[in-house]
DNA sequence: TACATACAC
DNA sequence: CATGGTGTATGTA
């Protein structure tokens, strides 16, 4: 049924049938009948589609049809096949951050999450069906040897700030869709780029198992310069090889090293799609994971080509419902997206037309808001269904508290908009909201007015509350002279590395670490690695963190003022998203 | 404006 | 035992 697709890559030839009768045998009852009334809302719409084509005469068809055509003209005016732009995407992103700080993970099916909800699965897991969003207690049913390791977010946040330096480097407006997704804009970089850039590469073996990259077993390692030393963590001696790497000057190279650069920095692989726009460099992100990249010529042919067969599902944006929808138009690939566009202004709203045949010709989505500023802030939480309503108030407050204190840390005044959210004991989702005449910013307005909302659906059993705020009134930002001051700060002392002196940071030239003053390679990820040392060495067992950034590369983050010249007017790329606020997770009474 | 849906990660 | 949390966009009334 719905809960189970794999769409998804590290799944191949497994057996699905027996997954889902595993999921179904240990789907409850209520969320069975839920989904079920999900699947004949989606049923319902399929047979309406049908029936719209049906029945729609000569007429309706042939303006549809021109409509279409017409549309088309206009959006092939729009291709532009001059960007290099790129996605990259974090493996396996939390499950690789724990298999990196514990070695023991690394050779066990595990994944990241709680029994109720994983957020990722590592590959060995996968091949038992065990996928991200999947309950925790289901997965354990397909793998009954699985590991749950709880996430760690403030930990995937700190390496996610670490590697986004390093896009930042290459494009000063990269994108964090999340703290595993980046979008990069390349163009200007790759046509600025006339030389090859050399790093060293490091890479380590020996007893110790603690850090990465690992040197692969079958490499020839005769000639390969090396150290060794003591493991500060598991005091077995460790070896670190290293030799040179060169990368040259076309994107699909500058792309390879800056996925060198995040495994030299991190110990983690990401993959890559290398695009003429967002959407598909998106698509191709999945087409060599993991760690690898694949690239998508700017050609409109070729593009058209690479679509055909692409199923539906894939793009960025078709979602399950969209999928069943297409389907009962005999849709099931982008290319057929293509031989049936002129049934869209019979079944979609203005605007879903022209987002299917965006994609149908492999161009990007509309450029949306301008505002780059949040909409909306929010928080809810899940516990055991009740409908004891001294119960559900004691929840309320400490939602409405918890998003106060958000709203605080945003640098929010207030909201125009209060909203009340209810997930029944039925999994069916309501919202109840109201617009004060009055601005609403303080606890006790938020409190006040989504508890009179709360009040209104006593009597039912409910296992979720969430409390949002929106149409936000803004603190008055000046914010732009700090981050210019920051960067002006940095500079004066002699910042680690910046695209104008980025040859000489590549060249030898070295620099004392500011814990032991020992001389170092003065390359960013090289510095990184033995500063991370000295402080391991001289501070905790506390931090399981192999790789920490130092606080003084840190200060480096706010540079954009240097690096956004003047660009072209161009696709959007996707939001940056807040990261999300971790508490401990309570539940039950 | 209010509410529901769909989607992403 | 047991199916998450945050945010955006869009359709419809």
């Amino acid at each position: 049924m719905l809960t189970f697709n794999d769409n998804k890559a590290g799944m191949g030839g497994l057996d699905k049938e027996k997954i889902t009768k595993v999921i179904e045998e240990n789907t409850s009852a209520s969320y069975s009948s839920f989904s079920k009334k999900q699947q004949s809302r989606i049923d319902e719409k399929v047979a309406e589609i049908k029936n719209r084509i049906e029945k729609a005469t000569r007429e309706e068809k042939q303006k549809a049809e021109n409509s279409m055509k017409n549309l088309e003209i206009k959006l092939e005016a729009s291709r532009d096949l001059s960007r290099d732009c790129v996605c990259i995407d974090m493996d396996a992103y939390f499950a690789a951050v724990e298999m990196r700080d514990d070695p023991k993970l690394r050779t066990i099916p595990m994944a990241v999450g709680s029994s109720a909800m994983l957020s990722t699965s590592n590959y060995l897991a996968r091949r038992f069906g065990v996928r991200a969003g999947m309950p925790g207690f289901i997965s354990k049913k397909l793998c009954p040897e699985l590991t749950l390791v709880p996430g760690n977010y403030p930990k995937y946040t700190k390496v996610s700030r670490q590697f986004s330096e390093i896009f930042m480097e290459y494009d000063g407006d990269v994108g964090m869709m999340s703290l595993d997704e980046a979008y990069i804009d390349l163009t200007e970089y790759v046509a600025n780029r006339t030389e090859k850039r050399i790093f060293t590469r490091h890479r380590y073996g020996g007893d110790c198992p603690c850090w990465l990259p690992r040197v692969p077993e079958d490499e020839d390692i005769e000639n390969l310069q090396f150290e060794d030393s003591e493991c500060t963590k598991c005091s077995k001696n460790r070896r670190a090889y290293f030799d040179d790497v060169e990368f040259g000057v076309g994107r699909e190279e500058v792309v390879r090293e800056m996925r060198f650069r995040v495994e030299q920095l991190t110990g983690l692989t990401c993959s890559a799609g290398i695009a003429a726009n967002f959407m598909l460099a998106k698509i191709c992100s999945d087409f060599n994971k993991p760690n690898g990249q694949f690239v998508l010529e700017n050609d409109r042919n070729v593009i058209l080509e690479f679509l055909e067969k692409l199923p539906i599902r894939k793009v960025g944006g078709i979602g399950r419902v969209s999928e069943a929808h297409l389907q009962s138009m005999d849709i099931r690939t982008v290319g057929d997206m293509l031989l049936q566009k002129a049934l869209f202004p019979l079944c979609f709203s203005p605007l879903a037309q022209e987002s299917f045949l965006r994609t149908a010709l492999g161009l990007p989505g509309r450029p949306s808001s301008s505002d780059p500023r949040r909409k909306s802030i929010s928080v809810e939480r899940t516990f055991s269904p009740t409908s004891d309503f001294q119960m559900l108030c004691d929840v309320h407050l400490e939602i409405c508290q918890m998003l106060e204190e958000d709203i605080r840390k945003a640098g929010v005044i207030g909201g125009k908009t209060i909203t009340l959210k209810l997930k029944l004991s039925s999994f069916d989702v309501l919202t109840r909201s109201l617009t004060p005449s009055d601005t609403v910013s303080s606890l006790e307005d938020i409190q006040k007015y989504s508890l009179e909302l709360l009040e209104k659906e006593k009597g039912k059993e409910i296992r979720l509350l969430g409390v949002r705020l929106s149409q936000l009134v803004f603190e008055e930002e000046k914010k732009s002279k700090t981050i210019t001051d920051f960067w002006n700060d940095a500079k004066q002392q002699k910042p680690l590395s910046s695209p104008e002196d980025a040859d000489e940071i590549i060249m030898m030239d070295t620099r004392p670490c500011p814990i032991c003053g020992a001389d170092v390679e003065n390359q960013l990820e090289i510095l990184n690695r033995h500063v991370d040392e000295c402080i391991q060495k001289m501070t905790d067992e506390e931090s399981p963190e192999l790789i920490c950034i130092s606080v003084e590369t840190k200060k480096k983050v706010e540079k954009p003022v240097v690096f956004s010249k003047k660009r072209k007017i161009q696709e959007k790329k996707p939001a940056a998203k807040k990261v999300a606020t971790i508490d401990s997770f309570w539940k039950k009474e």
